[in-house]
DNA sequence: AAGTATTTTTAGATTAGTCTAAAGATTGCT
DNA sequence: AGCAATCTTTAGACTAATCTAAAAATACTT
C-alpha cells in the first residue's frame, strides 16, 4: 500500500513519461514535486524497492508496469472527482484541481465504482482529458481543433488547448462545455471566425483563435 | 493547520467528553485511537500547545473552545459525506463509516458548502445523528422511541438505537429510513407490536423490539 | 582529452508520529 | 498511613519524509 506522498510521486513520474520508455531525471521530478533532488533520490529508491519504478543511480527513473497501473488508477479517481465537482457541485473548471488533488487519494474501490455510475460513466473530465477505465485503459479518439473543420462538419467538444481561467470562463459564458455537440455552419474567410450550431439549438460566432483552442472528435 | 492525525485526536477527545467539563484520561484516548498511552501524551501536549485542548500532566485532557469548534467541523463533514454516500451513491448504512472517515479530512470550505446544498441541507445523517451547522451548532430536538407513541401519534424517524448491520438491513427491507414520516395506527396489547403508517402511503407491522429501537421526533 | 559545469547522490540533521521499557504519580485498599 | 496496583510520563529508538551541504558522477565545451 502506498502512502499519500508515494502516490503523488508515482503520478508525477508517470506524467513526465507515461510510456516509460525514457528515463526521467531526478531534477525534473524534484521540480514538479516542488521538493529537492536529494528527497527525490530517497523516494525513488523506495519506489524501486516496491516495484513501482525502475531506478539505477545516476541513470534516472522509468515507470514500471505496476507503477503505470497505479498512476492510471489515481488519474481515473482525480478526473471522476473533477466531473463530480463541476457537474454536481457547480464548481468552475478552474476551481476543481486543488480539491481533486485531495480526493484522488481516498481509498475505496466501491466509492469509485459508484461515483462512476452516479456520473453516468463519463469518458472525459471537465478539461476534456480522457478518464482511464478500471483497467487503466485510456480511450484515445483522435482530436482536432474546431478551426480545422469544414462547413457542415461537426463533432463533440472533448477538450481545450488553452485551459486558462479566462478562456474557460469565456466558454462557460457562451455555453460551450465538454460533451457539447457542435457543427460548423459557416466560415468567414476574412478573419477565420466561424458560425457554430451548438447542441442543435443555438447559433453562435467564435473567433479563429477560440476555434483553434477548442478540440473536437467525431 | 492540523494534520490528519491531529484532527482525529481532537475528534476523539471531543467524543469522549463533548462538554469539555471533565477530564478525559490518556488511557481512554489511547483506547479509542488504537494506540499507546505514551503516544497520546506526546500528542496531547502538542494539541495543548496549539490551543485545541487543555492539558496538565497526570490531570487528563479537556477539549477547548477552539477544539470543540474544530471537532464539530469535522463531524459536520463526516455526516454530510455519509448522507452523500447513502442517498446519492447507494451505499448501505453500514458501509459508509470507513469511507467517511477519510472524506472528513478533505480541506475545502467551498466543497462542504456546495455538498450541503447539493444534499438539500440535511439535518441528520443516515444513522440519525444530527449534522452540526457551519457554526458548530447542533439541532437538538428531543427524540423518543417509536414504541412510546400512542395510537394516532406520529413523527419523523431521526435515529436508531441499535445500529448493527442486521437491524439496518432489516429497516432497509421494510422501507424505513431516516427522515421517513411515521404514524402509529394501532398497538397490539398482547405483544407490544405496532401497526405503522409509513410516509402516509403504506401500512406495516413492527415488533415491540423494533419499535423500541427506532427513534422519532415531532 | 581535460577541465569546468551540472546533475545526482550521500551524509547527517529535523519533524511528526509511533513504539517499548522504565521511572514517576496517583489511587485504592486494608 | 503505608503499600500495592494502576495510570501516566519520560527516555530513547524507529520510520517516513524532508532538508542542507558536501562529495561523486556525468555531461559539456573547447
Amino acid at each position: 500500500m502506498l502512502s499519500y506522498t508515494e502516490e503523488n510521486y508515482v503520478k508525477a513520474i508517470y506524467h513526465l513519461c507515461p510510456a516509460g520508455n525514457e528515463a526521467v531525471s531526478t531534477n525534473a521530478i524534484a521540480e514538479t514535486m516542488q521538493t529537492k533532488a536529494a528527497s527525490v533520490t530517497d523516494m525513488v529508491r523506495r519506489l524501486d524497492q516496491k516495484g513501482f519504478v525502475n531506478y539505477k543511480r545516476y541513470q534516472g527513473v522509468t515507470i514500471s508496469q505496476e507503477g503505470k497501473r497505479k498512476a492510471l488508477q489515481i488519474i481515473r479517481k482525480h478526473r471522476l472527482w473533477e466531473v463530480f465537482l463541476v457537474e454536481k457541485l457547480k464548481f468552475n473548471w478552474d476551481e476543481v484541481h486543488e480539491v481533486a488533488e485531495q480526493l484522488e487519494h481516498i481509498k475505496s474501490p466501491l466509492l469509485i465504482k459508484r461515483l462512476d455510475e452516479f456520473l453516468g460513466f463519463p469518458k472525459f473530465d471537465p478539461h476534456g482529458d480522457p478518464i482511464p477505465d478500471e483497467d487503466g485503459v485510456i480511450q484515445n479518439k483522435p482530436m482536432v481543433a474546431l478551426a480545422t473543420l469544414a462547413p457542415q462538419q461537426g463533432g463533440l467538444v472533448v477538450s481545450v488547448k488553452d485551459s486558462s481561467s479566462d478562456f474557460l470562463r469565456y466558454l462557460d459564458k457562451i455555453g460551450v462545455y465538454i460533451g457539447a455537440k457542435v457543427k460548423v455552419m459557416d466560415r468567414v474567410a476574412f478573419d477565420g471566425s466561424m458560425e457554430i450550431l451548438l447542441d442543435q439549438k443555438r447559433n453562435l460566432f467564435v473567433s479563429a483563435q477560440v476555434a483553434e483552442n477548442i478540440l473536437v472528435t467525431e
